[in-house]
DNA sequence: GAAAAACAACTACCATACTAGTTAGTTCAG
DNA sequence: CTGAACTAACTAGTATGGTAGTTGTTTTTC
């Protein structure tokens, strides 16, 4: 386990500090399961192991306590946070609340060529992801899709609390691999909400966006049966 | 100005750790202006007006500026983070969706007769503060009333990043005492959303809930004519 | 008097040490 | 053999020192 997280340290190296980089790593290693839910970790065995001093490590600890993705218990210790299934289920219903009124404004508003362009474009490389399945590249490519939308309708923060929000989510999918739903379908969904948005079909994108954005609660109950360490106890 | 500073950090004084107690006393001055836009703090002048040390106000600077509230340039200071129009808007669009799909969703499930109870209480403890006008206690309990709304809905996450969000927009709600939108209007609207809450009128809660949340920008425009120097210079 | 160079004083970031709280393991008494 | 007491080893929180980057001030040169 550590190779996979020295060698996320490896990929990490440009970033502007300690700090960051040890959240980058920290953090996409907690959402693909690489740190597992309910894993104990503590300041000094991650210093130790990246040969950084506690500070930063203690520095990217609050952060990701902040992005709930870790529980630090003073003296006690600091412990991956297990995914929750009512915490699945409110980050879908703030994440849809937001997209939904993002893919609304866009359509209401309209977007320049050139991102409806690059939202086509990025349906295209999705397609060539799905045979044969490629589920990480589909995932970045599915994670630039979102951000092209939301920053394309001027909506920087809609992102950027959409992007803290489905970390939640983003741990469910890696668990998910491969997908419960096909990548087809998933692309279908993409090609309508841009479609709808291109017409300014305020409903349409508004319904288009609702489906693809509860996709994800179709294979909670199945990861629960099949990962019960991995859920919290508690609905 | 310390002297403010210095009786937020004895309000404060039941906090669990002095990170907390530091993030909450600066996160409450810069929302009410203590700390003013623009403003250049340090890790050492906090810390020693506060007597602590650099590494709990250093905690604190960077929840801060993941709040987005302070910008902490490396080796050159840490700024309050001046008000954007542009933050205003996106601040506002975030919650609005939010907050619109914790009211449709209350009026679709139904709340508890409890919860009806408490929101009705919370609007006629406001309207003891419109005359004469008390707006500290009216923004307490305006908080109040929409965290309630949205626990009683059962979202708690969607309260967390509101929380969050709204932080941008109570900072013009304190640069705009007195209201510009008069309490009993205010106090109004948020009769409304309980009564189309109460009667299951999904369509009239959304609609409510709009006008509510998009009142604070009928004040904007003026507040930054009367504030040039709080507000951002790009639009 | 102006421009360039040098210096001082500030900053945030990182490393290390100390302290108090918690837990697991060991020892001792009954 | 069991339970209580003690101890060691762990933890996070806080304090402090060092370093590199940045900026403002002072000095020197022309």
């Amino acid at each position: 386990m550590n190779n996979e997280l020295l060698a996320l340290w490896d990929d990490c190296a440009s970033e502007s500090s300690v700090r960051q980089r040890l959240y980058r790593v920290l953090r996409q290693s907690i959402i693909r399961m690489v740190l597992s839910p309910g894993q104990a970790l503590s300041e000094k065995e991650i210093a130790d192991t990246f040969d950084v001093s506690r500070q930063p490590v203690r520095e990217s600890f609050i952060r990701l306590s902040e992005a709930g993705l870790v529980e630090v218990r003073p003296q006690r210790g600091t412990y991956v946070v297990k995914v929750s299934q009512a915490a699945v289920h409110e980050a879908r219903f703030v994440r849809e609340a937001i997209e939904v009124a993002v893919a609304k404004s866009a359509a209401e508003q309209g977007l320049d060529e050139a991102v409806i362009a690059e939202l086509y474009d990025l349906i295209e490389r999705q397609k060539r992801c799905a045979s044969p399945s490629d589920y990480d590249r589909f995932f970045l490519l599915d994670e630039a899709f979102h951000r092209t939308l939301s920053l394309g309708a001027g909506h920087h923060s809609a992102w950027r609390v959409t992007e803290e929000v489905k970390a939640q989510l983003d741990r469910v999918r890696y668990l998910s691999v491969p997908e419960t739903t096909p990548l087809p379908k998933l692309i279908d969904q993409h090609t309508r909400i841009v479609e709808t948005i291109a017409e300014g079909n305020v409903e349409a994108a508004e319904v288009a966006m609702r489906v693809h954005q509860r996709e994800i609660l179709h294979s909670l109950p199945e990861l629960v049966a099949r990962f019960p360490d991995m859920f919290d106890a508690k609905s």
